[in-house]
RNA sequence: CGGGGCGUAGCGCAGCCUGGUUAGCGCACUAGACUGGGGGUCUAGGGGUCGGUGGUUCGAAUCCACUCGCCCCGACCA
């Protein structure tokens, strides 16, 4: 391709409106437009990158037996009220009417067409295990679209969905997606860590993300330095240490006045006590009823496994009024010695002996309470894990936290839709039964965007060769005709070995082109000037040497087979 | 949805507080000249319903009201 005549409009400086490092490089690179909140132009080279990631995609997907369908973007609604996401998804669901007035939305995903499919399609357990994906845009009205294309209102998803008669077979079928995210994954350069993740409301199995790692990622994690063990902080769990005070001898219960102080940290200062003999009480709504929490001073409540130790689908914590109705104290003094209502506790804060808590009494504070004597709640794991906290399945081990961005899930569903909507299947005993589904997407154009997260510097995006746009960047240098004649017989050269080449010949000084090319990522850099040519070579420079004086000088006539082994060699390709 | 902020040329911004010539700067763009290995220099140009509507005023980019859009933090995120 030559510069000069593809649509490559670079500039200089970043938009306002980008914050992180994907979102800047993609609009100054030229691979992207923005068309309103969450809603982007992919430019010619912004698509070419994104067929990249389609095409490895799409690769593993079919090697493990998937097979590719397309489903509507717009879905009547009857497909999503037979479930009930209709009502359920609330806001975030696109919706419009055609001119009949007759009620449609745009798809967020595809569960319930893909069920449609399977329940009038599938009959026989002889036509299982099936698992259908297409690459289709998903449209969701995101309440704060951000990061450019990391979270987008549309976006290009790889959804798949898995058919199973058993749930061993669901299994199998959860496996062999695991192993072709895997290594798709790998082949686009991409540091992530596979960690278990919260299977939601739907009851799911088995869950996991695949989360690639970035500061600028919206999602908290944690992995054992020592094993495998990595989870999202919403599931993460955390091995209970020694607890403060073990083993102390029990002291006799005693109120504390605490005017006014109502944090831990305010209060831990007043009575000279450290955090960990603190228990810290929060209030929390689940439906109709209200419950507290207790963790240790020094840790935080984890809402998710809060949630899941209640059975609920949702907790809040509770509004200014309903911790007075609970407690008949002001917010700050709640505490589970007295309180009559529900407790649940975190593990580390049952342990905590002769602690220190709130007296359900504005300005007073108990100390000196001891679980099963002064107050008792059921135990659970509740609290946020966090660095240095011990790992819960290893010996010795510790957890670090790090920010990923999703970029990919997989996630034994069970039965839920199949169920729900009637899919089902005959056994060998002629014996109807549900479907059991799983369900797998990979965020398409959002990864786009990830790998720049992790793959660029000062000057620009340094592109894995298996997603650059193209694999070799052409410079040319000065006018001279002998530079053209020999750019020209190597770009001719390298396409028809199959190496795609962008040809920079526009009329640019020097320091425009490099500073471009650097911008633009590719992976290989060919410059071609009066200079080197003169003794017959060319300079090359992978894109991810930072210094242009170590440019290796390779005879034009060998060019060209070197480029092509170069790419060829390149993981991931 | 709560809090904060921004809409002025294709992009990045100043001007607004304290209303008053022809609305300005940098980049980009056009033409020409010089230049030619890391975003070069000079000359001459083109490009604006100042987000929209209404109001105050002799006069509004500037003040007021409403409205639309966008960004950031939070909430939310099958």
């Amino acid at each position: 391709m030559l510069f000069s005549r593809a649509l490559i409009p670079t500039v200089k400086e970043a938009p306002a409106d980008a914050v992180n490092a994907s979102h800047t490089l993609l609009v100054r690179g030229g691979f992207i437009r923005k068309v309103g909140a969450g809603f982007y132009d992919f430019l010619p080279l912004g698509l070419r990158v994104m067929r990249r990631v389609e095409a490895i995609v799409r690769e593993e997907m079919d090697r493990a037996g998937a097979l590719e369908i397309l489903m509507p973007a717009v879905l009547p609604a009857e497909y999503f009220k037979e479930t009930g996401r209709w009502d359920r998804f609330g806001d975030t669901l696109f919706r419009l009417k055609d001119r009949k007035g007759a009620e449609f939305n745009l798809g967020p995903t595809h569960e319930e067409i893909v069920t449609d499919i399977a329940r009038r399609e599938i009959r026989s357990y002889r036509d299982l295990p099936k698992n259908l994906y297409q690459i289709q845009t998903q449209v969701r009205d995101e309440p704060r679209p951000r990061g450019g294309l990391l979270r987008c209102r549309e976006f290009i998803m790889k959804d798949a969905y898995s058919f199973d008669a058993t749930e061993d077979g669901a299994k199998r079928s959860y496996e062999a997606m695991r192993v072709a995210y895997t290594r798709a994954f790998d082949r686009m350069g991409l540091t992530y860590r596979l960690v278990a993740a919260d299977s939601g409301a739907m009851g799911g199995v088995l869950s996991a993300e695949f989360q690639v790692l970035a500061d600028s990622g919206e999602d908290a994690i944690v992995a054992c330095g020592s094993c495998d063990y990595a989870a999202n902080v919403e599931v993460a769990t955390v091995k209970p240490s020694a607890a403060a005070g073990e083993g102390e001898a029990a002291r006799e219960k005693r109120r504390v006045h605490t005017p006014g102080k109502s944090s831990i940290d305010e209060v831990t200062a007043l009575l000279g006590v450290p955090k960990d003999r603190m228990l810290k009480s929060l209030l929390y709504t689940a439906g109709s009823e209200t419950v507290m929490a207790v963790v240790r001073g020094d840790h935080e409540v984890n809402e998710v496994l809060l949630a899941r130790a209640l059975g609920a689908a949702d907790v809040f914590l509770a509004t200014e009024a309903d911790v007075k109705k609970a407690t008949g104290a002001d917010v700050g003094f709640a505490g589970p010695s007295g309180f009559g209502g529900r407790i649940l506790v975190d593990r580390a804060a049952a342990a905590v002996a002769n602690g220190v808590t709130g007296a359900n009494e504005t300005g007073w504070h108990v100390a000196d309470v001891n679980r099963g004597r002064d107050w008792n709640g059921e135990i659970h794991d509740l609290r946020l894990a966090a660095t240095g906290d011990p790992c819960p399945r290893c010996e010795g081990g510790k957890l670090q936290s790090y920010r990923g961005i999703e970029g990919g899930h997989i996630f034994v569903l069970g039965t839920h839709y199949s169920a729900q909507m009637g899919a089902s299947y005959l056994d060998e005993n002629q014996e109807k039964k549900p479907l059991v589904m799983g369900c797998y997407g990979i965020g398409i154009s959002r990864l786009v965007a990830t790998a720049i997260e992790q793959h660029s510097d000062a000057d620009g995006i340094v592109w894995p060769m298996s997603l650059a746009p193209y694999h070799v960047h052409l410079v040319t240098i000065g006018k001279e005709p002998v530079v053209a004649e020999a750019a020209r017989s190597l770009h001719d050269d390298l396409l028809a070995r199959g190496v795609e080449v962008l040809w920079d010949d526009r009329d640019e000084r020097p320091g425009v082109k490099f500073k471009d090319a650097d911008l633009l990522g590719i992976p290989l850099r060919v410059t071609i000037g009066a200079k080197s040519l003169a003794s017959g070579n060319v300079e090359l420079k992978p894109r991810s040497e930072r210094d242009p004086k170590k440019a290796e000088l390779v005879p034009l006539a060998a060019a060209a087979e070197k480029l092509q082994s170069l790419v060829r060699a390149a993981p991931g390709t």
